[in-house]
DNA sequence: TAAACTAATTATAAGGATTATAAAGTAATA
DNA sequence: TATTACTTTATAATCCTTATAATTAGTTTA
């Protein structure tokens, strides 16, 4: 069972996918319903695997495609470290990633937007800056212990 | 010609090569060349492209192979963005990067490192904090003026 | 220096993540 | 209902990167 606040933001992001003039079909608010409700942050083959018993027939290029309309609406954020799989993390307030270098948890991070950097890049460097990312990276508790 | 600042990073960078046990082939060494003097952030290819004039036989596998020599021993690190090709920067200071969205140029930008950041994530996540990465993003100028 | 050993390079194949394509299906609109 | 646009599916293709095996080249030892 979901929460009153999960409740919500589902509802929020399909109304703000009907208002981009974005049909709401199963498979779609399938894969925006794992996503609210993600505590991880999963990547497109973990979505597309846990959807797989609703809907044996889903291609994976569906989770791709309504995975690039969230994120062009800004629904949600794609997180890349190289090589590896992007994740996709449910964009609802900001807030920075702590990350394992151990196991690759991903842990969310609270901190006040650094708003000096850009206004302070924007000047020397000229560019018009739109945003920025910032990841922290160390071992998590449970890796310290284990290891 | 490179100035004088420039062949001592190569220098001691062979040297931090050879203490770590790591011998200087010619193309090994063309490739830590041509990052301690590009003014860019080059990817794999097009230092391969690069240095196909000189070394027609080399296989892209071993610019692979140099860079993550290269990387491990920290002489260089590695940047990520995602499903595009990882760019190369010889790690002189600690510095970040502004990336343009329109053409993907890339600029350093000095900023006081954000110890601060790092401390507070240590304290609420009990994570043990190695390090960070930032990115900052926007349309650098002459993208501004084309568009 | 010659022989033996180890590391590096090459050429090629394979892997994995993501995107492109075309056909079929589904919803919205006139 | 007919038309249109959007979405999904299935599959192929693409791109970046790594793995493999054979060859070459550098290093060390005798």
């Amino acid at each position: 069972m979901h929460d009153h606040h999960e409740h919500n933001e589902l509802q929020d992001a399909v109304e703000r996918l009907k208002q981009s003039g974005v049909r709401i079909t199963p498979q779609r608010f399938a894969v925006l319903e794992f996503l609210v409700n993600a505590k991880s942050h999963p990547t497109a083959d973990e979505i597309y695997k846990a959807l797989e018993g609703k809907f044996p027939n889903m291609s994976v290029a569906t989770v791709y495609n309504n995975l690039r309309v969230f994120r062009e609406i800004g629904l949600v954020k794609e997180l890349t470290y190289g090589d590896a799989s992007s994740r996709f993390d449910y964009a609802t307030s900001k807030h920075y990633h702590v990350i394992c270098e151990s196991c690759g948890k991903i842990v969310d991070f609270h901190y006040p937007t650094l708003d000096e950097v850009e206004s302070l890049a924007e000047k020397v460097t000229g560019f018009s800056i739109s945003h920025h990312r910032m990841e922290i990276y160390g071992i998590c508790p449970d890796c310290k212990v284990t290891h």
